[in-house]
RNA sequence: UCCCCGAUAGCUCAAUGGUAGAGCGAGCGGCUGUUAACCGCUAGGUUCAAGGUUCGAAUCCUUGUCGGGGAGCCA
């Protein structure tokens, strides 16, 4: 089923303006055949996920690795090989005939994993369950999997937490191939949303000196030997450091960015975060890409719009071009993925005062672990309970108690909302299953009001000085939010833990690729 | 960081104080235009580490390491 639809979607990429072989130019448009590519590109062989849409009777090379091997002795003996090469879901079945010179000595001892490369004719299949194959001409063996017994990822099951352990191999597996794929799609879509609609992508720095940012424990970058050693408790002169002063990683770009919104004004951020809290959980990572735009002369209900049309936009894109892990998620990870997806793009989001919120979880009579007050932030239970049973769908619930969140969000009018006490224009959309993906605000322009806030909450104003100054010149009402990209990918493809849909997981005690 | 659970063959798990087993995977053979195949045979274990209790420990106790579930922090 998968495979039927991987083909459907291969020969609509194949014709749009994206379609080509990795790095050929020439090889774009509806004109791109099979012939033409093979003559055009340097590279001389096909992907897969071209072979599989192309005309029987194509001279073509595949190259990639074994996925199976199955032998017959019909016919005075064969093989059919499965071969991947990662650029779609489907592997191709390669048909290797007892009178290939190597097929006694090489093809009956290729194992799932060995990578070869195979010449042959594209030919309609004999068998059930593919359209074409490849008739072989010749199989090449380019590297072998030296002990069957132990190589880590056999063709059977795995469980995800064994397979953190070989991440290194895992990616050969059917599920983190989906998922790798997946991942680039939602990320150049993430791109291409904001491109269309004349958002400037911002590099904002990894490194940062501002050792306040406000959003949790920092990595510590330094190149002072002493730190290393932690020997230096207290009496770490930091004008000795690298910099000249305290540095870490940085847990948000946002402060930077708000900079290039007051003078491009639509803005976007897309790069590593890092966090170093102690978090141990299927949504947290220490090493993490967020998604951060900022829009000038913008309230909070046109960022939650923003947020609401970008979900909509990456994950209406994603179930139209990757059609085929789509399936196999919707099939294998999450059974009816596909039908909440759609809902999820179709349906509005539900905006939801958290003054209301709180209303609606008093009147629902769950008895909840944690009781539900106004003024103190939503728990899980909370956040499930409005997303999963009451409303059934993302929610952004919006102007928080200002005592819950950062300060250098908007101060809202008395009485918004008819909340009993101060609130900001905070927004966290929440979606099923992941709890919060986004979380944004509107940010306070107006300096004093800024300047009362981080005072109240006991900061320095000293290193926002420049933030300080957006608000001095030309300050005017802009607003953003951050994405977390994995729990996004989360979302998209029902995968349960954060740790399985990012190559190289970096958490608490995880750092081993 | 807190609470709970776990660690035995390459992988997933059984064995509840008395000779460590199965399924999958792997190897060999049989059958088959095969495709989560099917049938037979074979190999494969310092039972996470260190210490303790016991005539005897995979099993009970202590500590540590790592993993999972839930929570907090958040994206």
């Amino acid at each position: 089923m998968p495979r039927r639809e991987g083909r459907t979607n291969a020969g609509r990429r194949r014709a749009g303006p994206s379609a080509g072989l990795d790095g050929d130019p020439t090889i774009r448009g509806p004109a791109a055949t099979i012939a033409s590519c093979l003559k055009e590109t340097r590279m001389g062989w096909l992907r897969i996920n071209d072979a599989l849409a192309g005309e029987p009777g194509a001279e073509i090379t595949v190259k990639g690795w074994i996925r199976t091997r199955r032998d017959s002795k019909a016919d005075g003996g064969m093989s059919f090989l499965a071969v991947a090469d990662g650029t779609c879901f489907d592997a191709i079945q390669a048909v290797a005939r007892h009178d290939l010179p190597n097929y006694q000595s090489e093809v009956l001892r290729l194992t799932t994993g060995c990578a070869v490369e195979v010449d042959g004719t594209l030919v309609a299949s004999q068998g059930k369950g593919q359209a074409v194959e490849i008739a072989a001409r010749e199989v090449r063996v380019v590297g072998w999997v030296d002990d069957p017994d132990t190589y880590p990822v056999p063709q059977k099951r795995h469980t995800f937490e064994y397979l953190r352990e070989v991440a290194h191999l895992r990616v050969r597996t059917n599920t983190f191939g989906a998922v790798a794929r997946v991942r680039h799609r939602l990320a150049m879509s993430i791109h291409r949303f904001f491109d269309e609609r004349g958002f400037f992508w911002v590099h904002t720095p990894i490194i940062t000196a501002s050792d306040a940012e406000g959003a949790g424990q920092m990595f510590r970058v330094s190149t002072l030997d002493a730190m290393a050693r932690g020997d230096a408790a207290g009496g770490v002169d930091f004008s000795e450091d690298f910099f000249g002063r305290e540095a870490h990683l940085t847990v948000s770009g946002q402060l930077n960015v708000e900079t290039y919104c007051t003078a491009l004004s639509r803005v976007y951020t897309f790069g590593p975060t890092f966090r170093a809290e102690n978090s141990n959980t299927a949504r947290h990572l220490a090493e993490f890409w967020m998604v951060e735009p900022e829009i000038a002369f913008a309230d909070l209900l046109d960022d939650e719009k923003l947020a609401e049309d970008m979900l909509k936009f990456v994950l209406d894109d994603l179930l139209t071009h990757r059609a085929d892990d789509m399936a196999f998620f919707d099939q294998r990870i999450e059974p009816g993925l596909i039908a909440r997806l759609r809902d999820i793009v179709e349906k509005p989001f539900r905006v939801l005062p958290y003054t209301d919120a709180v209303r609606v979880l008093k009147e629902s009579r769950k008895s909840f672990d944690f009781p539900v007050e106004w003024g103190s932030d939503l728990q899980t239970e909370h956040e499930r309970y409005l997303t999963e049973e009451h409303f059934k769908q993302p929610v952004a619930v919006i102007n928080y108690p200002k005592s819950i969140k950062a300060f250098y969000m908007r101060l809202n009018d008395p009485g918004t909302d008819g909340a009993p006490a101060e609130t900001v224009a905070a927004m966290d959309i929440l979606v099923p299953r992941i709890g919060e993906i986004v979380g944004g605000s509107q940010r306070e322009e107006r300096l004093e009001v800024l300047d009362a806030r981080i005072a109240e909450m006991g900061l320095d104003p000293g290193p926002y000085w420049w933030y300080r100054d957006l608000r001095r010149y030309g300050t005017v009402p802009h607003a953003g939010f951050g994405l977390g990209f994995e729990r996004l990918i989360l979302l998209a493809t029902g995968m349960a833990n954060i740790r399985d849909v990012i190559p190289f997981p970096r958490a608490p005690k995880q750092c081993e690729f």
